[in-house]
DNA sequence: GCCAACGTTGGC
DNA sequence: GCCAACGTTGGC
């Protein structure tokens, strides 16, 4: 079993609209980064567990854990032209974007906000905390995992 | 294969 | 809204 965190923006998509979702699952759409989907074709297993992480929002952090329920599929969304994921490079017989779905499990006690990760030494080496990241979806080590889950009180 | 131009991400 | 960091594109 592996451990995940995945970025989206709430006013795209937000923990809330997954936990209120049939069957509180949905695909995770629109990766279009090469590594974060090679993850997602590759390595996410139905049973691993990842953080929802808001992005890009006011206090950006870890809000919530959910479950990959499916493993890699095409990513629909890249040939429709409508959607603001499109691709047109992306033909359905050879398709480059790979998503999974995900189920929500729980939100966190409270936000783990991203300035508060980064005041822990133990969670230095986290790659969300590398200058520079941009990855939507990233591995997190099972110590990492733990402590971060301690951090979150009751 | 190099690299400048450009677009995107995402914290602040 | 700004801008640093980074990925992608395309001319050469």
């Amino acid at each position: 079993m592996q451990y995940w965190l995945m970025k989206s923006e709430p006013g795209e998509f937000s923990i809330d609209t997954l936990r209120d979702m049939p069957n509180q699952t949905e695909h995770w759409d629109g990766v279009r980064n090469y590594q974060a989907r090679n993850m997602m074709r590759d390595e996410m297993k139905v049973g691993d567990q990842a953080f929802f992480y808001h992005s890009n929002c006011k206090v950006p952090g870890i809000v919530g854990v959910m479950e990959v329920v499916r493993t890699g599929y095409p990513d629909h969304t890249a040939f429709d032209p409508e959607s603001n994921h499109f691709d047109p490079k992306s033909d359905p017989d050879k398709p480059r974007w790979m998503m999974v779905d995900v189920k929500y499990l729980r939100h966190t006690h409270r936000v783990i906000s991203l300035t508060e990760l980064k005041e822990h030494e133990e969670l230095a080496g986290m790659q969300l905390l590398k200058k520079g990241n941009r990855l939507s979806d990233m591995p997190v080590t099972q110590q990492q995992w733990f402590y971060i889950l301690g951090l979150e009180g009751s």
